[in-house]
DNA sequence: CTGTTAGCGCATTCAC
DNA sequence: GTGAATGCGCTAACAG
């Protein structure tokens, strides 16, 4: 493999002229430029990231870590996120939590030994370790997904506990009284817990309140919404909606209401939470809360790259949320 | 922050005994080892491993360039690669090449500047430059997806033109004589021309041909199929039986139906590819081709672990696919 | 605009 | 079982 030695050599320069061309970085004679870019070209140098790194005691890397892959939410932040970062230097090394803070602690750890330029995590819930490396750290902290807390350094994203307020003051207005809710089992979702608080609590003010749960014994999913509400149904008939942590789940309820013959809507409403396209294509287009999950990733990795140091003051962005009143609720 | 030397200060020991401790490598006495650790734990030591990567010329860190992110099937494989590299000390830096060729070979060069242990890429086919990177390499390589071609170390995936030929020959079977086809803008998503072509193959040995295509002018989503699938019955009636190049399209496909009260199967088959759980918690799942995207990404990663040399021979690994009959086709 | 010097933090290669 | 010497490839800080 060549070295900027070799590229240096053959262009005579120094290998700090040759390392400035490079990183196109410090004022550079235009036809020693052309020198040294022909070099790199003629000998295929490709520059040594990890000698860089430890010269310069920082990296290109940004660690990224999300507590799943299993539905499209947080790939379409991933994509935000490297949507932003197309064009620049940073790569971005992923880590996946499955919704665990001892894990996220654990990959955290891993990740800091490359020196990332930033990191960015899901929520504002971590292990102490782990909120003690994030404060401490000489890189840039953002912190996805949640609004409601304090952030090491920036946060962006909802409130979810308006989002599920807000859920349930509209479902009100719409003259649904007998509420029915549908989870899964990750109790460590932070968010999901939020938004079923912000949810009873609008409830409460309208003096109603859940008169049916099931929690499904797994992982969320399509399947999972399904039999979810095929349960609830049987154990407490008469309600009039069930609302569900998330559009996943929520079209399982639908697809149960239309293999079982309940008119959505008019015998029972259906509400999810993200607005996933699939929900929006459907005949009936899902009642739901649309998350802004790519503007997320993109709007944290633009803010991270603004600046290396880390301001005095927290930052929190609130990308907001939209109801999609839908066909369903 | 503390270095390795700092450590071995600590411990009264060399900096090399501390970093065998670190790596867990050669003969360690007892008492020194945990001397070393301790001495670890009380400075908080996180080794550098840009350092360590630049001494030993070899990283931790797995390259992997996907085309997308805009569905659940990269994503997963993802999920399968992270699954394999958990308890490992890899850790994947990911890159999306949006399906184009000239992408993947500048992000893959600005992988190679870390010196990658391995590299995941999808598909065979790479520009010139990519698979002359690739070939002279002293890293792993695995090709995913696809294997009809010829790997430059590893490939692990199916034969798509099988799955397209299989599909033919499964909706003949079942009786269906009038084929559409409803393709979206992706030129370059290989993976969908190969199983186009096994299903052309499969009509044209069955006397027959498509009949009616209709390219969605956009990239593939729930709402592209159910638009195409429209023009499509608009432009051509009497169809039989349409072909999606995937599930989200072909879910679109079938709220097309029910929007427009065509009865699926009886008067329309409907037949995607990707076996997505969503179409199968349907009320009438969606017949398709279960492609293995977990095992793939898992497999890949599990091999490319197995040694740090490339071996003499390439390795195909066919990780097949099943036909689901379902109950739209 | 360009070069010199020094060192980033660790692992390899040998010696003991 | 442990350590000394050396260098990985690059960049910061200065000097000119």
């Amino acid at each position: 493999m060549p070295t900027l030695a070799d590229v240096a050599r053959l262009a005579r320069v120094s290998e700090i002229t040759a390392s400035r061309v490079v990183r196109a970085q410090g004022p550079i004679a235009e036809a020693t430029r052309l020198r040294v870019l022909s070099a790199i070209a003629e000998l295929g140098y490709i520059p040594n990231r990890a000698a860089g790194s430890l010269a310069s005691a920082e990296s290109t890397l940004m660690s990224v870590l999300l507590p799943s892959l299993s539905n499209i939410v947080f790939p379409d932040v991933l994509r935000g996120i490297h949507t932003a970062l197309t064009e620049t230097a940073f790569q971005p090394v992923i880590g996946v939590t499955d919704y665990d803070p001892l894990v996220e602690e654990r990959i955290l750890v891993s990740f800091l030994a490359w020196q990332p330029a930033a990191v960015i995590l899901a929520g504002l819930h971590h292990t102490p370790t782990a909120r003690r490396h994030l404060e401490h750290g000489r890189f840039r902290v953002a912190e996805l997904m949640d609004i409601d807390g304090e952030p090491v350094d920036i946060a962006v994203g909802m409130s979810h506990r308006q989002a599920g307020y807000e859920t349930g003051k509209h479902l009100i207005k719409r003259g649904y009284r007998r509420f029915g809710y549908a989870r899964h089992n990750i109790s460590t979702d932070d968010r999901a817990s939020a938004r079923y608080e912000g949810l009873c609590l609008a409830l409460k003010e309208g003096g109603l309140s859940l008169i049916a749960e099931h929690c499904y014994p797994g992982a969320s999913s399509t399947k999972a919404g399904r039999e979810a509400l095929q349960i609830l149904l049987a154990a407490t008939p008469g309600l009039d909606v069930v609302v569900f942590p998330n559009d996943d789940m929520a079209m399982g309820g639908i697809f149960h209401c239309m293999h079982a013959g309940i008119a959505v809507k008019e015998k029972l409403g259906i509400f999810g939470f993200n607005g996933l396209d699939i929900g929006q294509a459907m005949p009936m287009p899902l009642s739901t809360i649309l998350s802004k999950r790519f503007l997320i990733g993109k709007t944290a990795a633009e803010k991270l790259l603004e600046s290396r140091e880390r301001p005095a003051g927290k930052t929190i962005i609130d990308t907001g949320f939209d109801i999609i009143e839908g066909a369903t609720a």
